[in-house]
RNA sequence: CGGGGCGUGGCUCAGCUUGGUAGAGCACCUGGCUUGGGACCAGGGGGUCGCAGGUUCAAAUCCUGCCGCUCCGACCA
């Protein structure tokens, strides 16, 4: 480990320098790369790797929940944008203008879509008629541009890939539930397959969806203490419908509005992967989404038998695992911090010592555990250690959140708490803006969410002191 | 959008103060040798010095503007 001096291009310690680790670790990794437009990020195919198994993993829960994925267009009329108003006044700053057609000015300005509702709203309003066509359960991948004036690779671009769905119901009851239903699908995808453990919630009034009646929300806790919204749910309510007319017979032949709801994950999801699980060495994936889950490093390729071997063994690992072998004529130590920096959950070493054992060194990206065994428990072996990986990651970052959780019955102690260590901070509020706003400017820490388990640390609100029920939690927020 | 730092082969940087033939290490290519935590030897290729103007006989170096990255604040997925 010492020796790895100037001729390895290191990776910012996270104590030292969190934000450049964070930014050393999505470039080493190769996750993406800087393109010449700021707040533009080139996905490479590591990090397009990572993101396409995410959307294997959600699009397949959306499908068997009924969901079709459809596309809308890229650019939206001005005027389309601007009928209703809260959604307009919530993206108004950051959308980027079209103006120009070709070499002549546009009659009007065309906006590149920071989301995408109102196009879905005044498409359904053409094809909605009766309640015999409701409801309409729809979600697109695509990308989305808001104008951000600070970006940051994955966690803010000016452009971000991310699903939108998008969806109207008949009924108030029926829309609640198709809301909350896509919440638990977020957060299946952070703890099943991305190991993230999460907080469900809903948003307050001050943070929630412009347009929105309601927004719900998935909170993570990154390594550095701060949180990370990583999904969220909304629902609108019969707004929007009002606003663009979108209306259904009933059975009683009664014209009704429909109820809607959108919800959306974005690639910021894979900077909470870095930052949950990574460490010195660069990134650690869950086995579950890792493009590669298994790297098989030869020692000594030119022995005899030695690539022969390992071959073999990559070809028997390929029907329980994804398997990558790597017989490049790089030194071995090159190869572990290699793959080590990209985060493959198991590393396999295979020498001239093991082949004449009849056996296999196996080497754990999470805690660098080496455990030998028999070439013969291969298939069986590696698929146990690698879901024995998978779970221990979520436990630890379970661990980290639980240690990293307090709570305070002030704004000071609030403050005092976060000075000291960043991390998700309980806190009962009134459920007054102007305390929330207040909360903000004394301990510079947002309302992440009212968490659905509520319980009660306190008696008092702790900004004015009013009694309450209400548990918010707080924190510094990406 | 305000404040700081930075921009020179693919990467990390030196050179700039005091203008005068573009450098080093790593990476890359060829050959040899080596392989259980980022080897070694020999040879080789590669740079409009972020972009655009200006000053000058002469600009990586001085001046102006712009672009980008980054960190800290305000705003947001």
């Amino acid at each position: 480990m010492e020796k790895e001096k100037k001729l390895v291009e290191a990776i910012t310690p996270m104590d030292e320098d969190f934000a450049k680790w964070y930014t050393d670790v999505v470039l080493k990794a190769e996750l993406c790369d800087y393109s010449n437009l700021k707040g533009f990020i080139i996905y490479r195919p590591y990090g397009y790797a990572i993101w396409e198994n995410i959307q294997k993993f959600m699009d397949a829960r959306f499908k068997e929940t009924g969901h079709e994925n459809v596309c809308m267009p890229l650019l939206i009329p001005e005027s389309l944008l601007q009928k209703e108003k809260d959604h307009v006044a919530g993206f108004a700053p950051e959308v980027a203008w079209v103006t120009q057609g070709g070499s002549e000015p546009l009659t009007e300005r065309l906006c590149v879509r920071p989301t995408s509702e109102v196009l879905f709203c005044e498409h359904w309003a053409k094809i909605v008629q009766s309640y015999k066509d409701l409801p309409l359960l729809y979600n697109q991948w695509n990308s989305v541009v808001r104008w951000e004036k600070t970006t940051r690779p994955f966690l803010r671009g000016a452009e971000f890939l991310w699903q939108e769905g998008h969806t109207i119901h008949a009924t108030k009851e029926d829309a609640m539930a198709e809301t909350i239903q896509m919440l638990e699908v977020y957060v299946e995808t952070c703890e099943e397959l991305l190991a993230i453990p999460v907080i469900k919630g809903r948003k307050t009034e001050k943070e929630r969806f412009a347009g929105a009646e309601a927004t719900y929300t998935i909170e993570s806790l990154m390594h550095d203490g701060k949180a990370l919204q990583c999904g969220t749910s909304h629902y609108f309510g019969d707004g929007f419908a009002r606003v663009f007319d979108i209306q259904y017979a009933d059975k009683e032949g009664k014209l009704q509005y429909v109820h809607q709801t959108s919800w959306g994950l974005s690639t910021r999801i894979i900077g909470a992967l870095v930052m949950v699980h990574g460490d010195d060495s660069g990134l650690v994936l869950p086995p579950r989404m890792a493009p590669t889950q298994v790297v098989i490093i030869p020692i000594a390729t030119h022995k005899e038998g030695v690539v022969e071997k390992a071959t073999e063994l990559k070809n028997r690992l390929n029907k329980v695992a994804r398997v990558k072998l790597d017989v490049s004529d790089k030194m071995p130590g090159w190869k572990f911090s290699e793959y080590e920096m990209k985060g493959i959950p198991l590393r396999i070493e295979i020498g001239p010592k093991d082949i004449e054992k009849n056996q296999v060194v196996l080497v754990r990206r999470d805690n660098r555990e080496k455990t030998v065994i028999s070439m013969d428990e291969l298939e069986a072996k590696v698929p146990e250690m690698l879901e024995a990986i998978q779970k221990d990651l979520y436990d630890k970052a379970q661990k980290l959140q639980t240690a990293k959780t307090t709570s305070a019955q002030s704004m000071e102690e609030l403050r005092d708490i976060l000075d000291k260590q960043a991390g998700f901070v309980k806190g009962m509020w009134c459920g007054d803006r102007a305390c929330e706003d207040k909360v903000k400017e004394v301990a510079a820490a947002s309302s992440r969410c009212l968490p659905f388990d509520q319980e009660k640390v306190g008696e008092t609100c702790i900004c004015c002191g009013k009694p309450t029920e209400t548990l918010v939690i707080w924190g510094r927020a990406y």
